[in-house]
DNA sequence: TTTTTATATTTGTCAAACCTTTTGCGTTTT
DNA sequence: AAAACGCAAAAGGTTTGACAAATATAAAAA
């Protein structure tokens, strides 16, 4: 018997499914904002099931390539690619390899380092003054003593995307917001130590300040010693935590 | 009457479900292979039907964060981080992006040119001997003259790639293959110039050269230059092209 | 002991219905 | 005539119950 290898199916109906029309979009077969056939037009010229149908679409969905909305003009859409969107998945897949050890502290504030200098340099050519009213924002709002911990932290995060944001080239800002972000529960165990405040404040007006007198190398540097000055105090931190199991219910 | 704006539901159910299993496995109340419920279980836990749990687990593990088995000993598992996985989503939702030309070919070569010579310092410090070995397989299998254009442009990537393994970071690593294989397509448009491939292949071999030596200015100098130097040819691609308008049958 | 066969378990798929939301139209009211 | 209201149709969202397929484990046969 004549074997068909090419029949062989590769994963589930569902998976199949998905793939298929998951090229579609991506070949440009299916516009933007186009509308896909309803579930039970899929189900019928796939000749699968509506649940199957449901599984298929769930998985694009969850890539952000098609939404769906209830009721008459409701129905299936391609999505127009969005840049949050996309920054966001690659961040929770970041975030995810970061949490559960998949990098060494050391590799990460180097990775940091080494690349927000990059930043800096070029922010440090490309910024607007809008740019750096971002920046100035974020650095009032840390000079408030009565912030606390975890709103303190998040504005230093936004002040890193601000940095990033001056450079002006998308992709390049895709890229490190995620980098930035994946981080923070890295960097959310430092916050707690509050002398730490004083010094990041300090070093942030500095980097701000040589990007506004385009001073790439100076910026670069403080930047990069900034962020290095991390890793010693996160050796610390991590030595002090104890490697909690929690035992809370479970699903 | 009290308004109870907590209860509005955010989502459908099969998406609330995805997130507070999504929620467990991140914050490790579900350990890593560990066995969830059958879906059974799970529907009769959550209160509702199987076909919504499924859909639940559909998306999650379209997010690489669960698998499952069929048979006794199946059931739906926790995923283990997988960095290639991972590496793969951020590349896809990355090529989405570039493909829908959501960035300027200006800012790709900018972005590529400036973290790619980063990668070269880094990787002039870091190198391994295995490092140079695997560059230099690319570089013998990229002066095969009988080489077709796309296997070419495949040992280009891999080049570069390699270059970016030599840093010995992996965060870098992780953020920068999404970066050179999400600007695949873009650089699939001039590998059809026959004779760009003498001046890549001369490019490579002195950055793998400067790399070797541990030069660190000059391999960055070098990939810059070499990614600059697409710019204008890609300029040109570019121009020629039309702007196809794709009208075969679709879904 | 090895191989085969049963069997139980769990995911994968299906079918048909019902529920919920949304839209659009027609009617009523102002 | 315009605005408000209500109803019906359309589409995704959900349920129920069943069957199919795969697969590990145990039992049976060679």
């Amino acid at each position: 018997m004549a074997l068909h290898y090419d029949e062989i199916v590769r994963g589930s109906l569902a998976k199949q499914v998905a793939d298929l029309i998951r090229a579609a979009i991506l070949e440009g077969r299916l516009q933007v904002d186009e509308r896909l056939p309803t579930e039970e037009e899929l189900a019928r010229r796939f000749g699968i099931s509506r649940p199957t149908v449901r599984e298929a679409l769930k998985v694009l969905a969850a890539q952000n390539l098609i939404r769906s909305r209830r009721g008459p003009a409701g129905g299936t859409f391609v999505t127009r690619p969005d840049l949050d969107a996309a920054a966001r998945t690659i961040t929770d897949a970041a975030t995810l390899l970061v949490g559960m050890g998949r990098f060494e502290i050391d590799e990460i504030v180097a990775a940091r380092s080494q690349t927000e200098a990059l930043c800096c340099r070029l922010a440090a050519r490309n910024r607007t003054d809008e740019d750096l009213d971002a920046m100035a924002r974020e650095l009032s709002l840390q000079q408030d003593e009565t912030l606390n911990d975890e709103d303190f932290c998040a504005s230093d995060v936004r002040f890193h995307r601000a940095v990033v944001q001056a450079t002006g080239n998308g992709p390049l800002q895709f890229i490190m917001h995620a980098m930035i972000e994946s981080f923070i529960p890295i960097t959310n165990m430092l916050i707690y130590r509050h002398h730490e405040r004083r010094r990041t404040i300090g070093a942030h007006q500095k980097i701000r300040a040589a990007i506004a007198e385009r001073d790439e190398d100076t910026a670069a540097a403080l930047m990069q010693h900034h962020v290095e000055g991390m890793r010693a105090v996160l050796d610390q931190a991590l030595a002090h935590r104890r490697p909690e199991k929690p035992g809370g219910e479970t699903i």
